[in-house]
RNA sequence: GCGUAGGUGGUGGAGUGGUCAAUCACAACAGACUGUAAAUCUGUCGCCCUUAGGGCUUCGAAGGUUCAAAUCCUUCCCUACGCACCA
C-alpha cells in the first residue's frame, strides 16, 4: 500500500530529524544507518487519549511522527484507548486512577480530526491497542511478565519514589509497560517515539520485541515541553496549549510564555528553520524586546493549527485588547430587559462566577464599558452597553 | 481479621471546645506597574443582603453532649501503611 513513495536519505535532514526537539536516540548510529539505507522504516507513536484536546507538548512528538513520514516512511498512530484505561505513572507521583470506558469515548470524540491537523492520516495506518490488548489470554500476559523483574521495574524514577515513601504502587501499574512494549510487537515497530517521560516505556518494547524474537525497535526520545509558567506542562495546572485552542486564546497564551522558553518554542513547536532560529536567539541576546518575537512565535503557530487570516486577526484583536487596552471585534453578547439587575445577567450567564464575584469586581474598579467609564454601583440596572471585566473578559448587554 | 495514621475550602496542608468562613502556601481573580495574559508589588479569594455591618450554609456521613463543636462522645462509611492469612 505505501512503498511507491520515494525515501528520503538526505542526510541534512536525518540529522535534524534525530536532533531537532531530540533528547536521546537509542541507538543513534544504527538508527542513522537505516534512514540513509533507503529502507523503508515502520515508526511507531502511542498516544493514551487521558484528555480530550492535544496539547502542544504532545503535538511535539507528532510532529516527530510527522517528519518521518514526510521521509517517506510508514508511520502508525496508535491510540491507546485500552493503556488509558490502566493508566500509566510516568509523569504523576499518585496512581493514576483508571479510566472509565465511557470517559475514554468521550476524550476520543475528535481525535482523529485533531490529530489530522499534524500528520497526514490517510498514508499512516491509526489503530487502538484495545484490538489486540482486550484480546490477550491471561496466559499470554502472564508469558509477557516474564520479561521484566520486580527490580527492574522498582528501578523506574516514580515507582521507586513512591515505593520509598510508601505511597502505593497498583500492580495493575506494572502492566504498563508491559502492554505498551506489546504493542510495539503488534505493530512491528522499528522505530518508536516518545517524550523524556515515556523513556521506561518505550524501552520496555525493545526488551518485549526481543522477548517475542523480533529486532529491537529503534527510539527517539523527545524533550519535554514546559507549559507556559515555566513548569512541566500539565493540565491541573493549567498552563497548557491545545492545538485546538481558539486562535485569540492560542495566541495569547502564547505571548504569556516565559521570555526563557521562546527558543524552546520556537524549536519544539514550528517549523522554523534552526538557522532562523539562531539569529532570533542572537537578536534577543542583543537586546531585542522579547515581545516582538512572541508575535512572530503566536504568529507561527496560530498559522500552523488554525490560517494565516486567523493569526493576523487574533494578533489585531490581541494589541488591541491588551495593547491599547481596548475592546476586541468580537465579544459575547447577551440579551435582556431593563429592569433586570446588570450584574444577575453577568451571574446567570457564568461571565461572573456569583453576585458576592460581581460586587467584588466593582468595588475593585474593575468592570468598566467601552468608553473607559467605571462602573461603581453594583445595583445598577441593564443597559445597552459594551463591559470590560477585568483585562480580558468582555461582554455586550444588548436589551430586547 | 488485628493494629496504626488519617478523611478540612480548586489543590497541598494548619487548626484538636468559643477570638474559625477557618493560619499559611500554590492556583485563581482584581488593581498598580510594564514589553505581554510575563515578572514584581498591593488587594481579593463560601454564598446571600444596600455599606460600617448583618444573615445563611460548610471541615467524610448520621446521631449525641454542650450556652457554644472542624475540634468531645457513639455508630457508620472511606483511604493509606504495618502485621496476620495465603504454607
Amino acid at each position: 500500500m505505501v512503498g511507491m513513495d520515494k525515501i528520503i536519505t538526505d542526510e541534512a535532514k536525518i540529522e535534524e530529524l534525530l536532533s531537532r526537539g531530540v533528547e536521546d536516540v537509542f541507538i543513534k548510529e544504527e538508527l542513522k544507518k537505516d534512514l540513509l539505507s533507503g529502507k523503508l522504516l515502520r515508526v511507531k507513536l502511542g498516544v493514551d487519549p487521558t484528555g480530550p484536546k492535544i496539547h502542544l507538548g504532545r503535538a511535539i512528538q507528532l510532529r516527530k511522527l510527522r517528519e518521518f513520514q514526510k521521509l517517506g516512511h510508514q508511520i502508525i498512530f496508535i491510540v491507546g484507548d485500552f493503556t488509558a484505561q490502566i493508566g500509566d505513572a510516568s509523569d504523576k507521583l499518585d496512581k493514576r486512577p483508571m479510566l472509565t470506558r465511557a470517559k475514554i469515548d468521550e476524550n476520543l470524540k475528535d481525535y482523529k480530526s485533531q490529530i489530522s491537523k499534524i500528520i497526514d492520516v490517510n498514508k499512516a495506518e491509526f489503530v487502538y491497542n484495545s484490538s489486540w490488548l482486550s484480546k490477550l489470554s491471561f496466559e499470554e500476559v502472564a508469558k509477557l511478565a516474564e520479561c521484566f523483574t520486580v527490580q527492574q521495574m522498582l528501578a523506574r524514577r516514580n515507582f521507586k519514589d513512591r515505593y520509598d515513601s510508601g505511597v502505593e504502587i497498583s500492580l495493575r501499574e506494572f502492566l504498563y509497560p508491559l502492554m505498551q512494549g506489546y504493542d510495539s510487537v503488534v505493530v512491528k515497530a522499528d522505530v518508536e517515539l516518545g517524550g523524556f517521560d515515556q523513556l521506561f516505556n518505550v524501552k520496555a518494547g525493545r526488551v518485549v520485541q526481543e522477548f517475542y524474537g523480533m529486532q529491537k525497535q529503534h527510539i527517539v526520545v523527545g524533550t519535554m515541553l514546559e507549559g507556559t509558567d515555566g513548569r512541566k506542562m500539565s493540565t491541573s495546572w493549567g498552563n497548557i496549549i491545545t492545538i485546538v485552542d481558539e486562535p485569540f486564546d492560542m495566541f495569547g497564551k502564547l505571548m504569556s510564555v516565559h521570555d526563557e522558553l521562546v527558543v524552546k518554542y520556537f524549536t519544539l513547536c514550528t517549523d522554523v528553520s534552526i538557522k532562523e532560529i539562531k539569529e532570533i536567539e542572537k537578536s534577543l541576546k542583543e537586546g531585542e524586546n522579547p515581545k516582538e518575537i512572541k508575535m512572530r512565535l503566536a504568529t507561527e503557530v496560530v498559522t500552523m493549527y488554525h490560517s494565516e487570516k486567523d493569526a493576523s486577526q487574533a494578533k489585531k484583536s490581541w494589541i488591541e485588547t491588551f495593547q491599547n487596552k481596548g475592546v476586541p471585534d468580537d465579544v459575547p453578547t447577551f440579551t435582556t430587559t431593563e429592569n433586570k439587575d446588570l450584574g444577575d445577567v453577568l451571574v446567570e450567564n457564568k461571565i461572573v462566577t456569583s453576585k458576592t464575584d460581581w460586587r467584588r469586581l466593582v468595588k475593585e474598579g474593575a468592570i468598566t464599558d467601552a468608553e473607559g467609564k467605571t462602573i461603581t454601583d453594583p445595583k445598577i440596572k441593564s443597559y445597552n452597553v459594551t463591559l470590560k471585566i477585568g483585562k480580558r473578559r468582555f461582554a455586550k448587554i444588548i436589551l430586547t
